[in-house]
DNA sequence: AAAAAAGTCAACCGCGAAGGT
DNA sequence: TACCTTCGCGGTTGACTTTTT
C-alpha cells in the first residue's frame, strides 16, 4: 500500500493563488485557527491541496512576516548561519524574524551566492574558491564562520542598497504579534484581534470585522478592502512586524514607499 | 520597438520525521 | 512493532519581470 498522496490531483487547483482565494484562507485562519492542514481548502472552501494551503501561509499569508529584500544585516546574518548550519533552511530561518525558509532560500540562490562567488568565495564550503576542494576537507564548523566572518563587513561596503530594518535574533523581541507558528496568533483569532486594537488600529475599520465577528465563512465579501490586490495586506503585515520600541522603524515603510 | 537573455520568486514535488493507532 | 496520516523541509521548476542586445 503506497503513501496516500496529499490530495487527488482531479478538481485540485494550483499555480498563483488568487485574491479571492488568499481571502478564503485569510478569513478561514483568522476565524477558525490552524487546524489540520488537509481539511483546511474543504472547510475554507478552496479547491486547493492542504500543502498548498499550509505553503501559501507560511510563506506569504502569515501576518508577522517581513517583506523586501533582506538587510545586509540579514544578509550577514544568513551567511553566519549558513556557515554553521549548512543548507538548514528553516533553522536559518528561525533565526531571522519574520523571514520565511523560502525567502531565505531563494535569496541565497539568487543574491548571496553570486556575491560570494564574486568575491572569490565558495558558498558551499565558505572558502576560498581557488582552493575549495582542499580547505572543505579539512575546515571545521568554527573555521568556516571565523572565515565568513572577515567578508562581511567587505560584503556591506560591496551592497548598502538593501533598507535596514531593526535586526534581533530573538524573535520575541522582533515582533508584538502572539508567539506565531503552531501557536499563537494564527492559532487564536482573539489574540490577533487583541492586538491589532492595542495597535490604534480603529476596529471601524470594516474589513477589521470580520475577524472578531462570528459570520460564517464568505460573508466577509465586501468587508475587505480588496481591489483585486494584496496590497493591503502587505501593509497590515508591516504593522505586525513592528515592536513596541520599533515602531517607528518598520511600522511606516510601507506607505512611504521605502521599503520596496 | 522587439526579441533574447538573465533574474526573481511563488509554488510544486518528493522525501523523511513525528505522532497516533 | 508495523502501519498510516499529517506535517515540514529542502530541492527544483516555471511563470513572470527586468535588463540587455
Amino acid at each position: 500500500m503506497g503513501r496516500q498522496p496529499c490530495c487527488d490531483k482531479q478538481g485540485v487547483k494550483r499555480g498563483p493563488w488568487t485574491a479571492e482565494e488568499d481571502k478564503k484562507l485569510i478569513s478561514f485562519i483568522l476565524t477558525h485557527g490552524r487546524c489540520c492542514w488537509r481539511a483546511v481548502p474543504k472547510l475554507a472552501g478552496l479547491l486547493r491541496c492542504g500543502k498548498s494551503c499550509r505553503l501559501r501561509w507560511t510563506n506569504y499569508l502569515r501576518p508577522d512576516l517581513k517583506r523586501g529584500l533582506l538587510s545586509t544585516a540579514e544578509e550577514q546574518l544568513v551567511i553566519d548561519l549558513h556557515a554553521k548550519l549548512g543548507n538548514r533552511w528553516s533553522k536559518i530561518a528561525a533565526k531571522l524574524p519574520g523571514r520565511t525558509d523560502n525567502e531565505i532560500k531563494n535569496h541565497w540562490n539568487t543574491h548571496i551566492k553570486k556575491k560570494l562567488i564574486k568575491m572569490g568565495i565558495d558558498p558551499a564550503t565558505h572558502q576560498p574558491l581557488a582552493n575549495s576542494k582542499a580547505a572543505s576537507s579539512q575546515s571545521t564548523v568554527t573555521d568556516e564562520s571565523a572565515k565568513s566572518s572577515d567578508f562581511r563587513e567587505e560584503l556591506s561596503l560591496k551592497d548598502d542598497s538593501h533598507r535596514e530594518v531593526p535586526l534581533s535574533t530573538d524573535s520575541s523581541e522582533q515582533s508584538s504579534w502572539p508567539e506565531s507558528g503552531t501557536n499563537g496568533c494564527d492559532q487564536d483569532p482573539e489574540l490577533l484581534v487583541n492586538w491589532l486594537s492595542e495597535t490604534d488600529l480603529s476596529m471601524d475599520e470594516p474589513w477589521l470585522n470580520f475577524m472578531s465577528s462570528n459570520d460564517e465563512l464568505g460573508n466577509v465579501e465586501g468587508m475587505l478592502p480588496w481591489d483585486g490586490t494584496t496590497d493591503w495586506l502587505l501593509d497590515y503585515q508591516d504593522f505586525g512586524m513592528c515592536s513596541s520600541n520599533s515602531v517607528d522603524n518598520s511600522m511606516f515603510h510601507a506607505s512611504n514607499g521605502s521599503n520596496f
